[in-house]
DNA sequence: TGTACATCAGTGAACGCGCGTTCACTGATGTAC
DNA sequence: TGTACATCAGTGAACGCGCGTTCACTGATGTAC
C-alpha cells in the first residue's frame, strides 16, 4: 500500500525487527538486503525508502535494541524494568542467565549475541554497545554492598557476559547449560542476592 | 618456487597463519581468499591446492590454532605450556587475561575473538572451540580446593573470557581495561592463587 | 462534495562489482634410463 | 653423469553468481480548487 505516511513508521520498525533478528542469528555479512525484505514482507527496492544503507541499518537496529526498544518478550518474559532494588536486579540476572536467554539466539541481548561482530564495527556502534554494558553495570553498583562495589560489578557483568557466549559457541547443550547455571549461582552468591 | 615438495607443507603453514590473523581481525564473512593469500605472499589461484574451500581453511585456522599450533608469540611470551600446578594455572590467567592478550586482536585466541562467529558456525568448527574451553576448565578444576570445584571453574572460565569479550567491543579503552583488570583480581581472590 | 493533480511508499528489473572457484599454463624439481 | 620426461606448486585470466544499489514505474492517499 503506497503512500500511507503513517505506516512509514510501522514499516521502519518492522525492517528493523527482521533486521535486528536475522543479524543475530547470522552476523552483519551473512545477511542481505532481499532476505531482511523478506522477513519484512517487502522487497529489495523499498529499503532505500528507509535508510541510506546496509550499514546505517545494522547501527539502527543495534540502537533500536539497546537503547529504545527491547523486544516485547524481553521486557515482559525476561524484565520488568519498573521494579528497583536487589529484586530487579535479581530479576535482570535471572532473565539474562535464563534457558530462555540462551537459546532464544534471534532475540537475544547484542552483547551475548554480536560481541565479536560489535568490537570489529564503527565507534558508533561500539558507544551503544557500552550503553548496554554500562546499564548492566549500573544496576549491579547500585545493589552491592561492601568495597570496590564497581570493581566487583566489572567482572560479575563479565561471567554473565562470558558464559552465554561460550554457552552458545559450544557444541553441547549440556555444558552450555552448565555454564549458564554456574555463572547464576557464582552471581547470586557473589552478590548476596540470591535464595539459589 | 614451484614444486619444491618440502616447501608445500611450510607454504600450508603460512596460508593458515594469514588466514588466523584475517579471521580474527575481520571475521569469517568479511575476509577473501584473495587478501589471506596476498598477506600469504601468494596468488589466488594456488589455494586450491591446499584447501577445499574456503569453509574447509575456517575450520582448520580454528582448530591449528586450538589443537595443534598456538602461534609463538602466545607460547613464549603469554604461556608456558611446560609448567604445571597453581604456578602454571596463574600463569595461564596472567596470559589470557594481560593487556598484550586484549591488544593484540589479529594472534588472540579464539575463544576472545571469534565467539560470535562461532556460535554460528558448523559442528565441527565447535567441537573445537569446546576443547579450548575444556583445556581451560581442567586448569582451573585441576587446581581449585573445596568443593564445587567444577562449577567454580564454570564461572571463573566465564569471568576470563566475557571480560575480554566486552573489553573489546566497547568504544572507551579504560573501561575495557577495568573489565580486565577486575576480572583478573576476582579470578586470583576466588581461587586464592593471587599475591595481587 | 467532487475532480484533477501531486506525492511518495513500495515494486521489481537491471546494473556493476567483488568474490569464490576453475582452468590452462609455467617452470623448478624429481625420476627413469 | 647426462638427458628426456613427469610431476605438481603456484600463476593469473576468466567465469558465474549473489548482493548492494539504482531507477523508472505504479497506484493509493492527500491536497488544492
Amino acid at each position: 500500500m503506497p503512500h500511507v505516511p503513517e505506516r512509514k513508521k510501522q514499516t521502519r520498525t518492522q525492517i528493523l525487527r527482521s533486521a535486528r533478528r536475522l543479524f543475530n542469528r547470522k552476523g552483519f555479512a551473512e545477511v542481505s538486503i532481499d532476505e531482511i525484505m523478506g522477513e519484512a514482507g517487502l522487497t529489495r527496492g523499498g529499503f532505500y525508502r528507509h535508510f541510506k544503507d546496509k550499514d546505517e541499518l545494522y547501527s539502527e537496529a543495534l540502537l533500536q535494541f539497546l537503547c529504545k526498544d527491547p523486544p516485547e518478550e524481553w521486557q515482559s518474559k525476561h524484565v520488568d524494568p519498573c521494579a528497583e532494588g536487589v529484586p530487579f536486579a535479581r530479576m535482570i540476572v535471572d532473565a539474562y542467565l535464563s534457558r530462555e536467554h540462551l537459546q532464544d539466539r534471534d532475540g537475544s541481548c547484542p552483547t551475548a549475541g554480536l560481541s565479536s561482530d560489535v568490537s570489529r564495527s564503527s565507534l558508533r556502534v561500539k558507544q551503544a554497545f557500552r550503553k548496554v554494558v554500562e546499564m548492566m553495570l549500573d544496576v549491579f553498583v547500585g545493589n552491592l554492598r561492601g568495597d570496590h562495589a564497581r570493581e566487583r560489578a566489572l567482572a560479575l557483568v563479565a561471567v554473565c557476559v562470558g558464559a552465554l557466549v561460550v554457552a552458545r559457541a559450544v557444541d553441547d547443550p549440556k555444558l552450555g547449560n552448565a555454564f549458564r547455571t554456574a555463572a547464576r549461582k557464582h552471581v547470586l552468591a557473589s552478590t548476596g542476592w540470591g535464595d539459589g
